[in-house]
DNA sequence: ATAGCTTTGTGATATTCGTCACATTGTATA
DNA sequence: TATACAATGTGACGAATATCACAAAGCTAT
């Protein structure tokens, strides 16, 4: 399926960046493709040859560690997936899964290459793109290894909350063994935390759905541990 | 100080695409200056208005994350040094700091900025460098949270070996205490496992001199905890 | 050289959290 | 609706490791 970029609406900020011309190349040389809810999108190990485009959906990035899997963040539109394997590397460093049914462009890497060689502009909003996902890869892990399970637990139901939903009504996406691979814990001990915030009041829950009751509590929680 | 970038020993391999002109520019607008070992160059919370490109010596980056101190890696010549702060945030996310005595270039930001517009090459080799941080910060965050303590330190050690000093004898930079945030383990820790290394005959240290004995036992460690 | 600081070694104790086990609930499919 | 499989709740237990406490050793600057 080929479409007119000019007209997307979820054109990303580095390709606002490009003229009539070079978004005419990028309207002939990408595709748009659904997938399901469960559906690979990158597998590790296997050749990049695409650049990828979620304007769509809800995705896991995701490693197979040297013991278990690790999910190292969620992503939603609009970014861009897998730049750093088609760049820095030959095979994909790490796998990507739809969480909720996803659109995303497969765009060919030789024009992706012609552009960023073309648009100085475009080019310089890839390179501030990927120093804002090392910089916040930094604090995420310092995160991560530094603070109370409590403390991360409390981090990803607020990123629900602000970021990926922003609403502090939402549908879990994941499930608690995921939880417990994002924010490398045990499925059990997801569980009790969970129910814990449930007594206190912090959270309400049906099933998947949750509330967030008192998210000044969870902020503290998150800097106390 | 100013110098012919041309003529530099310690160029980047970004910089080795730019052409006599545009070295020109380079070598007219960086200055290089000495750093004594523990010697902050770059303060986590200040702005950053300099790229950096460390050509001598050992630094540590480091964050000050919720609670402590967290070292997130060591880094040696050739590289560049804050270049995700450069242009993905305005203040520096995180502070780097001299391990031994070191050289680094200042280069005007805005002569850096030119330089990315104006050679293609330039610029790529920018983004490339970029990739490969960010999977390599991926990488190493998996490790660090799914490996026991004792394949964490192996794994520094191996890197000291393998990677930054090239040698089976060195004498190790930081202290345990670093090590420790280095690997999100107390100091203690620390000291009880080099100890037992050392009972094991797998490294054999005299002060800050280190010896790596058995190679093949570290590297059992390192993968299997 | 020596006083004062940083770094390291080591024991005792407490805590967190993972693992195992099993019951329970939810969900998809024939 | 029945059946199977995935997800969740919860208790008991043990292992890894942080914390505290203090001693010893190294370094640095006057």
């Amino acid at each position: 399926m080929e479409s007119d970029c000019s007209l997307c609406p979820y054109i990303s900020v580095a390709e606002a960046k490009l003229d009539g011309c070079q978004l005419k190349q990028l309207s002939e040389n990408h595709i748009v493709v659904g997938f399901k809810k469960g559906d690979s999108i990158i597998k590790q190990g296997t050749y990049s040859t695409n650049i990828i485009f979620l304007r769509k959906g809800l995705v896991k990035i995701h490693i197979t560690g040297p013991y278990s899997e690790q999910i190292v963040k969620l992503a939603k539109p609009p970014t861009y997936l897998g730049l750093p394997t088609t760049f820095g590397a030959k095979v994909n460093q790490y796998s990507i899964t739809a969480l909720e049914d996803c659109e995303v462009c497969f765009i060919d890497i030789t024009v992706f290459r012609n552009l960023l060689k073309e648009s100085e502009h475009f080019s310089f909003e890839i390179i501030q793109a990927l120093c804002r996902y090392e910089i916040e890869s930094f604090r995420r892990c310092a995160n991560r290894t530094q603070k109370l399970t409590r403390g991360n637990l409390a981090d990803v139901l607020l990123d629900f909350a602000n970021n990926i939903f922003q609403s502090d009504v939402f549908t879990v996406p994941i499930s608690q063994t995921e939880i417990g691979n994002l924010i490398d814990t045990s499925r059990e001990s997801v569980s009790r935390m969970l129910s814990e915030f449930e007594k206190d009041g912090i959270i309400r829950t049906t099933g998947k759905q949750m509330e967030i009751v008192n998210k000044k509590s969870l902020e503290l929680i998150s800097q106390n541990g």
